[in-house]
DNA sequence: GTTAGCACTCGGCAGCGTTGAGTGCTAACA
DNA sequence: TGTTAGCACTCAACGCTGCCGAGTGCTAAC
């Protein structure tokens, strides 16, 4: 498909998509021929973008208005048009800076990407926290709440700090809780939660292990404390900035937005699919997934360090997205992130 | 001020006060008339309503529309004329059951009680945590994530898990790391946190503590991680319920309902201005704070157990919000959360 | 293959009168 | 003196109309 289309018409296109990304208005032929050096009369222009339209890379709101590019022109744009333009100084050392204090606990910098991302890109920034069981093990600790309650602490390598409360039916006085978070911190330090939990299960089917009272009392718990999946964190910034975007300037999209940005739930399992990906990802529109993203774009990319602990950040906005600044912007800052996460581990 | 108002002045006042929250639209003498039974004309509410005017509790928008409550109406509907009325079985249920889980952390309790009181009162529920310095110390961890810095864990009596990342110059092993949890444990436990800031600055002064080490490092390493503020963690749900209100209709109430909502500072600092008071607190408008909070009312309660630890909840709404209804809410929920703190600590 | 010209379409906007809810004033009434 | 009916007046909201301009598709000429 994207062979089809001659070089007239990919300049024609191109300057279509930059032009409505810049203006959020439709495009018409004479506003094409006053802004670019085409040597075309609009004419001219006219006639390609009907071949455009018959394509399905733009429409036309009505009959007399000017084209908007389709996601599918969109995503042909970003496939094969896009220069993506390297990120200015300033725009790095913002990026740069809004972590440079080194003692910045992981929430906070996740938290301070997003609002940065999406400063720079006038959108939304989203920031995934790497996920419990993608991380690496590197602590444990137990906390008495009540009789039969505990609370586990668990750290892992990359700093993230995570925090649950089992039942348990055991009484155990503090002494022997210091015991068994001593034996499981000798034994699982350096894991991952995977492995952790294979050696875990394995280990309690051992039948020795039944005549060692304390240590199958520390592998129990262990595993009630890192049993289910803990839900993800998740840092949504900027949705007010999004909102001065002319797409959203309607009170239904205005909801609608909100709506989409305040469950959680939808932006995790959004995020989550990129998780397996690597570089930068694009979504465009509803296009590539059955969820309802229609109107929206996502760019992410994920951060990690070397030893796992995958986190996804990105930046979501409308499809009439300034894709060459906020590619580079999303690309950058997980790497950045990512070389943080590995200067903290060492 | 308050005396001054006869019988009938108080129930058309009234009259207009519940008829404005219900329709949201200017109310007129006819409307009244038909609405309810005063046995009055038109003409005569007519009367009442211009002397209401007069003397501040109404306003109209136009000429020819009805009127409408100014804040000082409001304010004295609220004090004077509100009868609060019992939550009903289905909502006290409701609210019980959002977090019947024992198991759920404090986290997360604080996030479902936002979404519960949003949910039931249609506006936006505000949730802020414990304050750290209101807390009352239970244990500390320290977790060694690079050469010279330290993950410190910080956990409540009431099971809040706090942690901060603090640069340590002295390069310690593990096990020391361990012995001054150890020293710290046993000395600081049940302790509120001033009560630990003063024992910790005390101290360090006293000159004998030089000779020990161990105790110095101790002592040094937890004042700098209780030393400054964390910040309050707060969690707001239900923002796209709120946008449904006919005052938020407008693109430009929208925005400025969405920034007011982003911008956690403002809200944290307008809860914490009701962590000294007692039982349920009501800002309305801009009247009680200096803050922008022009035709918002906030509705706010403290939850706490008996060893401090106080955290706030509330509704933020439009003025003109179903106080009879948002207040028992915010009421019960405080009580609620209390006391499943207390159970927690037991 | 490209271009100029032309008729046509359609959203947006300003102007206009109508409608209806509501008010204030006045005069009459109990 | 307090209450009420009547009346003239105000003003936002709504729908209608006609105009404007940007843009299109088609056709014929270059």
């Amino acid at each position: 498909m994207a062979e089809e289309l001659n070089e007239r018409s990919q300049n024609i296109l191109e300057a279509i998509v930059e032009d409505y990304i810049s203006s959020a208005e439709p495009v018409g032929s004479r506003a094409i021929t006053r802004r670019h050096d085409f040597n075309l009369s609009p004419a001219t222009v006219r006639n390609v973008m009907a071949d455009l339209e018959e394509m399905g890379f733009l429409c036309s709101p009505h009959t007399s208005a000017g084209r908007i590019p389709t996601a599918q022109g969109f995503q042909y744009y970003i496939d094969s048009l896009l220069q993506i333009r390297d990120l200015s100084k300033d725009e790095k050392s913002r990026l740069r800076n809004s972590y440079r204090f080194s003692s910045m606990k992981l929430e906070d910098i996740m938290q301070e990407v997003g609002k940065v991302m999406s400063g720079l890109s006038k959108y939304t920034g989203l920031v995934m926290a790497p996920k419990f069981s993608s991380t690496v093990f590197r602590q444990i600790e137990f906390v008495r709440l009540s009789k039969g309650r505990l609370l586990v602490i668990y750290v892992s390598e990359s700093g993230l700090v995570q925090n649950k409360i089992i039942d348990a039916d055991q009484t155990l006085d503090d002494r022997q809780l210091e015991q068994i978070s001593n034996y499981l911190n000798k034994e699982l330090t350096g894991l991952s939660i995977q492995e952790v939990r294979k050696k875990l299960s394995a280990e309690l089917q051992e039948e020795r292990v039944l005549y060692d009272r304390l240590r199958k009392q520390a592998l129990s718990l262990s595993c009630a404390a890192l049993q289910d999946e803990v839900e993800n964190q998740i840092y949504v910034s900027g949705a007010s900035l999004m909102l001065e975007q002319p797409e959203f300037s309607s009170p239904q999209q205005m909801k609608r937005l909100i709506q989409t940005l305040e469950s959680k739930k939808l932006l995790i399992e959004l995020l989550d699919r990129s998780q397996n990906a690597q570089g930068v990802q694009i979504f465009i529109g509803s296009q590539s997934s059955c969820i309802d993203l229609e109107g929206y774009s996502l760019i992410t990319s994920n951060f990690s360090n070397q030893k796992g602990a995958i986190g996804t950040l990105g930046v979501i906005g409308p499809v009439r997205m300034d894709y060459s600044q906020v590619i580079p912007i999303v690309d950058f800052t997980a790497q950045l992130v990512s070389r943080v996460l590995e200067r903290e581990i060492e």
